[in-house]
DNA sequence: GCGCTTCTGTAATGCAAATTACATTCGTAA
DNA sequence: TTACGAATGTAATTTGCATTACAGAAGCGC
């Protein structure tokens, strides 16, 4: 690691710090001092950011690339909780948790990393209401995000379940269209499995007899909603927004909770990101 | 409602606040103003605090009694998020969210529940990042719990996730006996169901299996652990700590979410609470 | 191109748990 | 004490999904 090098990392650092919405209230002095603390890394597409087992006490904001998290058992089952997007922080809970990680955070693409450590944005917070207000902002979104994930646990069909990721991946990535809208992202159908909770078979079977029943086109990888009323209807729920920009929100860390087998081998998201 | 009255309940609401633990961190003066603004109001048994269309901007501290948080769904299907206990406190995602409760809240027992504005709340956060951060911690706690919760439902059978809950409880409500441990609160199978995501059935049938495989010991309302270590074992997990006054931790809001079919009628949670 | 791996599609079988349908006991208010 | 609703116990039946087991297709490096 050569000195220009370095110097690379922390300009970039320092730049994506004072671009993330969440540190916008920090003057320009604190931005400055925070930065002289934020190291950048970068993890290659399928390293892991940190394990269930570390006991970080850094928070981590997502520069470049894409993450996943993701919650694994000692058998080898494996939930997707969500993906982090750039400008997103995540492994926020290690600020006041004083225990480990109770999750997995991996690069799905090759990802570069700010870490700013907890000691100092705890700091931070106490001179900083207005940020410390704003961490809570983030934690609760979340929180009732993860609810609402177990209640569709708790309360829906496979099926329902997925027609719901759907609608979210249409509202989050989706592009209105001459017919239909599609959707600007691929997952392979066991990503998909694993955020819903089913398995990779069910998740098939599920996409076919939407498919043969019209209300979706699949066509390699691209995914197309060609009824997006009567699919939201057969879950109950409003038909989400899509812009013809789309990505609507940027306080992602979207999706549901799932469950998947781990096939002892490392599974990657699809890099081509539409849109 | 008389002068007397009145004045009764903003002492007890004064006295309450005061000694909410989240509220330590408040100067005396601080206090009193929060206090002006403290009201405090009682529900009796069965009442519902709030509902999941309430647009509540209010934050609640149980002083006394009870307080049940549950999610139903349209067709009568509910599950019990957890339960509050007096000094703790609820609602609190209404203080950012601007949207409505997601939850409904049901006095469990009769209980009287102290009014705190959000408006006042954010305020006093930004002129006191103690609080801020105290605020912050608790929700994170809970979204840890949470995505525990969500874990046990993605990766455990509903065996397991009863046997959690029992030691959940005997850690929480558990007193050390002569043989095992008695659980000092009383739930009704249905609830119990309800709280791990099970029906009121398959409860009634894994606790008869428990019994007669010598791990736990039920006679009318009162359940017994005999084997906590044998207990835990089954779901490889460390054995609670159990104490001869317990109460371990007065941060709940525990148990895991779970299912029931709501029978058209109030469910009401046993008050008598040994212990 | 070829061969490899990763993904997708389909179908039979198995199983945990919901559903349905009661019988019994308990608690408690009349 | 009786009577009634609530809580518990048990069992047969159904079902949604996981599991298992392949076969074909698509992507990709060589």
């Amino acid at each position: 690691m050569n000195p220009s090098n370095t110097m690379d990392r922390m300009a970039k650092a320092l730049w994506h710090v004072g671009h993330c919405s969440l540190f916008q209230q920090l003057s320009a002095a604190q931005l400055a001092q925070l930065e002289l603390k934020a190291r950048s890394r970068i993890f290659p597409k399928g390293a892991a950011i940190y394990l269930p087992t570390d006991h970080a006490d850094s928070v981590f904001l997502l520069a470049e690339g894409r993450v996943r998290l993701c919650s694994v058992t000692p058998d080898g089952k494996q939930a997707i909780l969500g993906f982090v997007e750039p400008g997103e922080v995540f492994g926020e809970l290690a600020l006041f948790q004083e225990s480990n990680h109770e999750e997995r955070a991996e690069a799905a693409a090759n990802a570069t990393v700010i870490l700013l450590p907890g000691e100092e944005l705890r700091e931070f917070m106490e001179n900083c209401p207005q940020l410390a207000i704003g961490v809570t902002k983030l934690i609760g979104f979340r929180r009732a995000r993860i609810e609402r994930r177990l209640r569709s646990l708790l309360f829906r069909s496979n099926r329902d379940r997925l027609i719901q990721l759907l609608l979210e991946l249409a509202e989050q990535y989706g592009k209105k269209h001459a017919f239909g809208i599609t959707v600007g992202i691929s997952l392979t159908h066991q990503e998909l499995a694993s955020i819903i909770g089913a398995t990779r078979e069910s998740v098939t079977m599920i996409l076919g007899e939407l498919q043969s029943e019209g209300l979706i086109e699949i066509a390699r990888q691209k995914l197309r909603i060609l009824d997006l009323h009567r699919l939201a209807g057969v879950v109950h729920m409003q038909p989400p927004s899509v812009g013809e920009v789309s990505r609507s929100e940027s306080n992602s860390l979207q999706f549901q909770m799932g469950i998947r087998k781990l096939p002892e081998q490392e599974e990657t998201l699809r890099d081509s990101v539409g849109l």
